[in-house]
DNA sequence: GCTTTTGGTAGCATGTTGCAACCAGACAGT
DNA sequence: ACTGTCTGGTTGCAACATGCTACCAAAAGC
């Protein structure tokens, strides 16, 4: 069968991660989510994305685990999407992405929303990879190590 | 036309960088780019990706500034593909969503490769997302901010 | 010069995406 | 209760992307 390859038995977690995410509305949801928006009708404005792959991703999300669905919360009889707290867990990744893209994908100047700090208002501080021991690590001072067992 | 909806031109971040990246494939290119990959047929028999498929990921991934095609390295006319300062700009992304697959997606005990600092051996240190001032903040202490210029 | 490896290209079947049209249940006004 | 509108979808279809297999040319190895 041509089914597009599935990674949710890769014993590489960035594998499972990408696999569980599914596609990239999926992301752009996810980080629609952090930004407030709770209601169908929200991430269909917000994305411009067609309501079929809206439903799909959300129900997959749902699925997942990563967004929970919520009967009410303005006394309406309809549903809203939450993060769960696996959900919540993707904040890196999203501030990762945001990070890069915020480098290298606009000009000085160009105007782009931006992610602040909600009590002063200032940009974040940008994330740095450390080791155990506090020292920051560059991708050289690194190396991925197949564990067939864990010895915790 | 029914393309794929591209995100070039989003004033955020995430979308852009969501763009530049392609697809899922490439970001695990680009994973086993920091793993030590670079020629052709190691990406090929690492991944398990249709070679037609992996032509036109690294050829994308090329053209976005993110790889560099070198012409030798061994001494062989081939070529390698190595990661660009831009590219290498793309580990706490990385970092980001191995940390979360392994929270997520992995029973306790169960074997997963995993990143390492080079010189202990040790676990990385989980990200945190911080303020300027070096506050940890969670999803609900940030909001995101549309600005029309940056008043730099 | 012959074989093997490397690094691809070409063609085809199927899956996925995106658009537009349609639709049912909630809500609001009267 | 009746009507119109908003919300939150579902369905069908056309185009595009993905994945598989087969094929191929240049470089390495012998």
């Amino acid at each position: 069968m041509v089914t597009r390859t599935r990674f949710d038995d890769s014993d590489c977690p960035v594998a499972r991660s990408v696999d569980a995410i599914g596609d990239w509305w999926s992301l752009l949801i996810v980080r629609d989510a952090f930004d407030g928006s709770r209601r169908f009708g929200e991430f269909q404005r917000s994305l411009g994305v067609a309501k079929n792959i809206l439903t799909a991703r959300l129900r997959a999300l749902v699925a997942g685990g990563v967004l929970e669905s919520v009967p009410a919360s303005d006394g309406s009889a309809y549903r809203e999407y939450v993060l769960t707290p696996k959900g919540k867990a993707l904040f890196p990744v999203i501030v990762a992405l945001r990070q890069w893209g915020e480098e290298h994908f606009f000009a000085a100047g160009e105007p782009h929303s931006q992610l602040v700090d909600r009590r002063q208002g200032h940009d974040l501080r940008a994330l740095e990879v450390r080791a155990a021991d506090g020292r920051r690590l560059d991708p050289d001072d690194t190396v991925v190590r197949y564990v067939s067992e864990t010895s915790a």
